[in-house]
DNA sequence: TCTGGGGTCCTAGGACCC
DNA sequence: TCTGGGGTCCTAGGACCC
């Protein structure tokens, strides 16, 4: 118990909403909702303030927000414009502290253990921090600190909007103690109900539980759950320390469509777009896949996956859309309208498919092709290059990703 | 309310092997 | 012949996070 660490959690105010107004400055002060146009199928991404101030949460479905609020902004979004920012302040926190571990787009961990000769005692480095990141991204985040990434994560959500909060060191339980359990990190919907059923409201109740009673009713979440109502990171992900992110376990792309359909061409090419889209990362990320899985939503929103392992692992289109297009036919009930389809690669192999030496070397070359065509893609957009059943069935509804037309990423610049 | 898209982790059952 | 136990892999579903 020698060493006690400093961790700090960074976490931006209204990330998307700050971003659009960067741009957009008029917005400022304005009911802004982020996550596309009031009528359509879809959750709100991120809310202003004052759209806020109206019961509007990230989350919520746009056509609830539209009725809470009725003359606020609707916005599609601009993802790459968020990964700028996101990279911008990225590179003012390695200033702080070369161990950064971005949680996602809008929130980082530092350990800021023994900085205190460069940066000073823990609230003015934060001090610090958050002035340097208002001067050079314009935005505003909020800082929790505290002995573990837990303590640091639930005071920065206290700290908001713009606030710092250090826990000092020896006072995780009494900070702890009057919150509500759901402001504990992996108590959510369900495990609030479970919680409150048993009569437990505060993060005080739970810290009064033998171990052993939450672990009989709740197995392993209830024991991080004990371990975390002490303020200790008991267990899963909380535990390991702030470093490099880790790899990727799987990856995966779904798309909800504007009216649910039965159109089995349509239904196709857009399994061929997933399945194209997975293959390009797949190769972008040198990664090969063993484990493939389809994803099928009904209209009355239950939902289904079915997978499938091969024995050598693919990173090829062609590939994942054959496997995911058999599970498809085997498992759709013929007629029933489709609402979503998503394509999900996992269990990577470090190793390239093995297979006799012929079939290594066919492979291979398909796979150069496929390389080319992404740079294609990079320099002329993604729709110059599909595969055939691509083509079919009019998937191009809407674009997300770089709505404005804005120069993409040339992730591959450099290579010939 | 009428429910996106990208992920992670956990549970549980069955197959299969020793 | 009618029955064990552990380990690993695979599959399906679900809670949770941003």
């Amino acid at each position: 118990m020698v060493s006690l660490k400093t961790i700090f959690h960074v976490d931006m105010d209204a990330f998307f909403v700050s971003v659009e107004e960067l741009f957009d400055p008029a917005l400022r002060g304005k009911a802004v909702v982020v996550g596309g146009q009031r009528q359509e199928r879809g959750v709100v991404s991120a809310a202003s303030y004052q759209a806020r101030r109206y019961g509007v949460h990230s989350a919520m479905p746009l056509r609830t927000a539209a009725k809470l609020c009725p003359h606020a902004i609707f916005l599609d979004g601009h993802p790459q414009r968020y990964r700028e920012c996101s990279e911008k302040v990225y590179r003012v926190l390695l200033a702080f502290s070369p161990l950064v571990e971005m949680a996602s787009i809008d929130e980082a961990y530092l350990d800021m253990t023994g900085t205190e000769r460069l940066h000073g005692p823990p609230l003015r480095a934060a001090h610090q921090l958050h002035a340097r990141i208002k001067s050079e991204t314009q935005l505003n985040c909020s800082i929790g600190i505290g002995i573990s990434r837990l303590i640091a994560k639930v005071s920065s959500a206290k700290a908001k909007p713009h606030g710092i909060l250090w826990v000092i060191p020896g006072q995780e339980a009494k900070f702890l103690a009057p919150l509500d359990v759901r402001d504990l990190p992996g108590v959510g919907k369900v495990g609030e109900q479970n919680l409150r059923a048993l009569g437990i409201h505060r993060v005080g109740d739970l810290a009064g539980l033998a171990d052993g009673f939450l672990e009989e009713r709740f197995g392993k979440w209830g024991l991080a759950l004990a371990g975390k109502a002490r303020g200790a990171d008991a267990g899963g992900w909380f535990d390991r320390g702030v470093g490099r992110d880790a790899d990727a376990k799987s990856i995966s792309h779904e798309h909800t469509y504007t009216e649910d359909t039965t159109d089995i061409e349509r239904i196709e090419s857009t399994l061929m777009r997933l399945s194209e889209m997975v293959g390009r990362r797949l190769r972008e990320g040198g990664l090969r896949a063993r484990t493939l899985q389809l994803k099928l939503r009904y209209q009355d929103f239950t939902t289904i996956t079915r997978a499938h392992t091969l024995a050598d692992a693919t990173q090829l289109d062609t590939e994942i859309f054959a496997q995911v297009r058999t599970l498809f036919h085997r498992h759709w009930r013929k007629g029933t309208a489709v609402r979503l389809l998503g394509v999900e690669a996992s269990q990577f192999d470090p190793g390239s498919g093995q297979g006799d030496l012929i079939e290594g070397q066919r492979r291979q070359r398909w796979e150069q092709a496929f390389s080319a065509a992404d740079r294609v893609r990079d320099k002329f957009g993604e729709s110059s290059v599909l595969l055939a059943t691509g083509l079919k069935g009019g998937f191009r509804e809407r674009t997300h990703e770089n709505p404005a037309g804005l120069p993409g990423k040339r992730k591959r610049d450099g290579e010939n």
